[in-house]
Parts: C-alpha cells; structure tokens; sequence
DNA sequence: GGCCAGGCTAGCA
DNA sequence: TGCTAGCATGGC
C-alpha cells in the first residue's frame, strides 16, 4: 500500500505500511541495541521510530520508520522524503521486510521452546522479540568480520569508522547525519594501512579488504548464496582467509536470516548457555553442539534469546 | 594490571 | 584430525 500525502505540511514523497507477524515487540527490538549498538541508526524509543539509509539498489535513501500497532497487531509506517520508482518501492519494502522479520511466526517456536524447561521463562520474557537483520551480506559480512574476539561497543565504534572513511553522508532537514554502509567497490579500493589509524588490526584490515576484492572480481558470488545449503555456504566462504565457521554462521544468521544455525564457538552463547541452563563450567564449543541438537530447527532463535538473556543482565533488567 | 571480549590462522604433532 | 601460541585493542 503506497500513496502520496501531506503531512504537517511536508510533503512525504514516499509512504506505506508493512503488515508484520505477531507476536512482536518493538520494545523488545529497540531494547537489544542498547547492548548491541548499530551506528547506523537513529533511535527515538519514547516515540517507537527508527532512521537509518538503506541502499536500494545502488541507490542510498533515507527512510524512516514508525513503529504501530501492538504485540499482537503490529505494523510499521514507513515513509522518505524522495521519490522513488515503482521497482524501487518494491526492493525498499522486500528489504524492510527481510531486515525486520516481518514473516516470521515465533508461535510454534515458542511451543517448541516449551519443551525445554530452561527457556520457558525466555520465551515469556522475550515474548516478541526477533531479530533485526542486516540489510545486506557485504555489510553483514564485513561486520561480524570486525566482530570477531572483541566486545560488541568496539566492534561498534570500528564500524562507524569505517563507514566514515569509505561510506556515504547524508544528511536530514534537522543537520543529523547519516552513514550509509560503504559499498564492496569502496572497501575493495582501501589498503590496510587505511584502516590501521582507525584501530584495526592489520590482519583483520587485510581480511576485510581482501572479502570485498574477492566480491569485487567475482570469486565470492553473493547472490548464489540464497541458492545454497548452510554447510555449501560455510565450506564455500571459509575458503577465504579470515573467514571462519563462527563468521559463517552469523553471517547466515543476522544476514540470511536463517533459522538454524548454532554459532557454537560464540563466548556470549557460551556465557549465556551456561547461566540458562545453570551449568557448573562453561560450555565448549562440543558441549553447545550436544546441547543445541534439542533445538532444531530453530537454532537460531534459541541462540538469540539465550544471547537476550546476557543481554538483559548487562542491561541491569530485573527478572520478576 | 590482569582478564575478558558474539575468533582465526599458521604451525605442529 | 586436533591442539595452541599469537594476534591487537578497549573496558572493567
């Protein structure tokens, strides 16, 4: 549903609405990026809106976001201030969709999470929460590239770096400045001794820089991946140096959206397990494997609320 | 100052 | 196949 009106004067070139599945927790949603930070975004959480550019095909456009509706009727308003083609609309919409789970049913997750009793007071907890994706596999890549073995607030502010360095600006009526991901041309055009004043290790520079030439020349083909199998994809990517199973993983994760997948070598799903299921030691990565086979198929979730948990103790959140 | 962060590679048995 | 030192930096 797509129209054109008038706002408090303003001309909103570009609007809709998109239905999403409930349960869903916007709270929820927002919630997670106080421990998981997003430099891209712009967050109001008293007026449930969120700003961001997402790329539309090459083209990098600014949208805003309303959050509506409720638990079990929710919907977001979408609206940017540039017009857009009819194709563009269509790839906009498919993209929000993918980035905020819109088409997924936590209802039979839930039951199935009912039948292991350390996750019941999760699924209550958590009631609505799912994932927000990332809106495309160069970026989603490049940033659990960054994310690996340090804390998520550095894993941040060295994406916001990158992006300064080789993303686009732009910026609203208010002078708030946006960033947009750079693209794989961008980064394939840096050497690692661009990166290395901004903190980054030389290795994991010449990792990133090294994935974005192979997209660049065509030994890595990112839109073949929607084709394959998780274990195709992971015996595929970690061809590349630098690119490990753990990487693989959240890259099917947080930027396919897959539902089952374990990243088992993760020490916050290591940490977490062991306080949901009140484990004496810390779990290894074989011990996760065991463990998370109760959970198929829907891994992935179970990982992401196990993570929420962590989440919400670093957040100081009460369990009542 | 020591240890931990949403790991991976290279080298070696 | 499986194990481990080394990597680099920030936060507590």
């Amino acid at each position: 549903m797509a129209n054109h009106h008038i706002k408090n004067g303003e001309m909103l070139l570009y609007s809709s609405v998109i239905s999403l599945t409930p349960p869903y927790s916007f709270e929820r949603l927002l919630r997670r990026l106080e421990t998981h930070p997003d430099p891209q975004l712009l967050v109001n959480v008293q007026e449930s809106t969120l700003r961001r550019v997402f790329r539309v095909g090459a083209r990098p456009i600014l949208v805003s976001l309303q959050f509506a509706g409720t638990m079990e009727q929710p919907f977001i308003r979408l609206h940017t201030e540039v017009t857009l083609s009819a194709s563009e609309q269509q790839l906009l919409e498919k993209t929000i969709r993918h980035v905020f789970s819109a088409d997924l049913d936590l209802n039979p997750i839930y039951e199935h999470m009912r039948q292991q009793q350390p996750m019941v007071i999760l699924t209550e907890r958590f009631r609505g929460l799912r994932l927000m994706l990332d809106s495309d596999l160069f970026q989603s890549m490049v940033k659990t590239i960054i994310g690996q073995q340090i804390n998520l607030a550095f894993a941040a502010a060295l994406t916001q770096r990158l992006m300064e360095l080789a993303g686009d600006v732009m910026v609203d009526e208010t002078g708030h400045k946006f960033m947009a991901f750079p693209t794989e041309e961008a980064v394939a055009r840096l050497e690692p001794t661009d990166l290395r004043p901004l903190q980054f290790s030389q290795r994991k520079a010449e990792y990133i820089i090294d994935y974005a030439r192979a997209i660049v020349n065509g030994t890595v083909d990112l839109d073949r991946l929607w084709q394959m199998e998780d274990d195709e994809i992971i015996e595929h990517l970690t061809a590349q140096r630098g690119i490990g199973r753990w990487t693989v993983e959240c890259l099917m994760m947080f930027g396919m959206g897959r539902p089952d997948l374990l990243p088992a070598a993760d020490i916050g799903l290591r940490n977490g397990l062991q306080m949901v299921y009140e484990l004496a030691e810390k779990p290894d990565e074989k011990e996760i494997r065991r463990i998370g086979e109760d959970w198929r198929p829907w891994r992935s979730v179970y990982s992401l609320y196990i993570w929420e948990a962590v989440g919400a103790v670093r957040r100081k959140e009460t369990w009542e």
